[in-house]
DNA sequence: GAGACCTTTCGAAATGTTTCGGTAATCCAA
DNA sequence: TTGGATTACCGAAACATTTCGAAAGGTCTC
């Protein structure tokens, strides 16, 4: 080979430490994280690693592949109690085991022992070779996010409560367009007094489909009845029993509700059945999420579905491939909802 | 100190690989799995490694402190589509989260690439340095997890299809007592006539489960008649729907059904509302489990309760006990199942 | 059957990591 | 002030792992 590079001798511990002026057990240590090894110390070897540009044997590994085996993404929920949850988890886990990825599932709900702050977490992941992160939970502010991605740690937020930022990469669903079709499934089918239940309040996706509810009323017409709007609760079975407990003090009933996820609905129907009130023939009911709970309950639940799997799937594909350099197209994922009408909704009685 | 112990000088590796007439480097391939060894070698060095005791320092580091910060668990679930999986899974969780552990969850379902052969995992583990693993699947043969036995890998199965070997240590329920405190709940309604719909067949669990069935009917002198007894079907709703078809072609129709889990006993549920049969007023069911959901169904389901979030506690906890080196008490441990009445269950009908 | 080429297996040497003890700085009680 | 105790930091030596090429044996081609 007459072309043979000038070759540039590779950097080496024992290189760098000669540079440096130390041992190569001093520099083993800094690249590996050790803590004995004074802050001076440490900050010359750096230095001194950095313009050699030199990389462990665990970094020239995993630099080479990510997205292949031994890749580690963790997935931080909440707690994993309701349909929606378990249907995103499961979508990422399949995903994982197709793409040979292992999945590190945490919860930050109850009995966590020391929530550790992102700084620390966040070191962590490095110092473990993470690959990214998927977040579905409230625990992590916006600008916790951010100590994640000042790290260059991927990180894809499912859901975010807040309105999605160019900082933060998300998955999502069509929220408002889903609110708007299963309001206008209801007024097809001849309701006027329709209700909302919503979840937490504040949280993206609820606005958007409380929207996506009202632009419904109000392209054909029929005025926004604030009574008719029930708010403060979450995504949760409890406030579908709550919500309708506050409905039946009305005087003229809805005769239709649209609850903000299926959990809810699902309270909803229970409590409804506890008061006698038949759904569909008396009251109709659609929700939110398209969970496999909801087609098996009795009566199966109309509902506008999330791809909740596919969701899960989007989120890890995208930590992948921000974990191999690759350049998102879009910061935001938006998924698509679509309508399933079932055995809870019917035209109201005459 | 006088009494010093005699101190047989700590294997390295040098000295194992100068016993088995190899190198150095040789026997750290052996020990870390690498592929460019021979067969013949590997054995000899096994043998010597085995023999001489030798530890290597992952496993040496991950014997000290398992239970802290850093340590790692692999749980390994069929597909996340069952609320007692998901329950047991919450479990595990939620303790991991309070005893700072770091789970690593995979599902083995549908989808996965290419699972990996037992030994290859194994490896894995220990090159990862993972403490140890849970298995809530059938994936794995009695004769698979010795693989993981022989590395000393502390694994614990919940709920395992074969009957409990020594060799393994496992996380139940008292099963055959369940079976038989929920059949007498029926008998002591007044039905004589109860059909059992069964999971998968070979189960320990259902075998159990049935078992227990088969000896209250006895003790009350209540014929077990075969033709009440349906099996050949899963944990799952769909066997459920199907298990009660098959009853609804007998003659005298059975007054009560015990449900081998509370999936089968939703899908018995929603296939009887198909067919107009009331519960519990033309026909009493009770399932086995008391997941949640069966609580929230309507109407709300009878069960045999087991702690399945404590069973994964429980798995969990012995897992890093093991991974300690401490000694376990006994290799099955068994948590009490309660019966739960709710409204799914009432007097036959006159 | 000779040669080119590949594959498997192994170990020497190079490289990286851990253990352990020494040194010096600091702290503390007398 | 002094002497012991404690701690932080570092490197020599011991230990482990990886790289890379050599040797042995196969297979294919001509």
């Amino acid at each position: 080979m007459a072309t043979k590079i000038p070759e540039r001798p590779k950097p080496t511990l024992a290189s760098v430490a000669q540079q440096a002026g130390v041992s190569a057990p001093t520099v083993s240590k800094v690249v590996n994280g050790r803590e004995d090894v004074s802050p001076q110390t440490r900050a010359r070897v750096l230095a001194v690693l950095e313009q050699a540009g030199y990389q462990s044997p665990l970094q020239r590994r995993s630099a080479g592949s990510a997205g292949g085996a031994g890749t580690v993404v963790e997935v931080v929920i909440d707690v994993l109690d309701s349909a929606y949850m378990i249907e995103v988890l499961n979508g990422i886990l399949q995903f994982a085991a197709a793409a040979d990825v292992e999945t590190l599932v945490s919860v930050t709900g109850r009995g966590a022992s020391d929530v550790p702050s992102p700084e620390r977490r966040a070191q962590r992941m490095l110092d473990e070779g993470r690959a990214g992160m998927i977040v579905v939970t409230s625990a992590f502010s916006e600008a916790q996010l951010q100590a994640f991605r000042r790290r260059k740690i991927p990180v894809v937020v499912i859901d975010p409560l807040n309105p999605p930022s160019a900082d933060v990469v998300s998955v999502g669903a069509t929220n408002w367009a889903g609110g708007k079709a299963a309001t206008e499934h209801l007024l097809d089918l001849g309701h006027r007094r329709i209700a909302y239940i919503g979840g937490i309040e504040k949280a993206e996706c609820n606005q958007a489909r409380l929207h996506g509810y009202m632009a419904a009323l109000m392209a054909r017409g029929v005025t926004v009845d604030p009574q008719y709007i029930v708010s403060g609760g979450r995504f949760r079975r409890e406030s579908g029993v709550a919500g309708f407990q506050e409905l039946l003090k009305l005087d003229p009933l809805p005769t239709a509700i649209f609850a903000g996820s299926d959990t809810i609905a699902l309270g909803v129907l229970s409590e409804a059945g506890r008061h006698g009130i038949r759904v569909p023939e008396d009251i109709s009911l659609i929700g939110f999420d398209g969970t496999k709970q909801g087609a098996e309950s009795v009566p199966s639940l109309s509902s506008v579905a999330q791809p909740l799997e596919e969701m899960g799937r989007a989120a890890l594909r995208s930590v992948l491939r921000q974990a191999r350099g690759e350049v998102l197209d879009s910061h935001r994922v938006e998924l698509a909802t679509h309508l399933i009408a079932r055995d809870s909704t019917a035209p109201p009685a005459a």
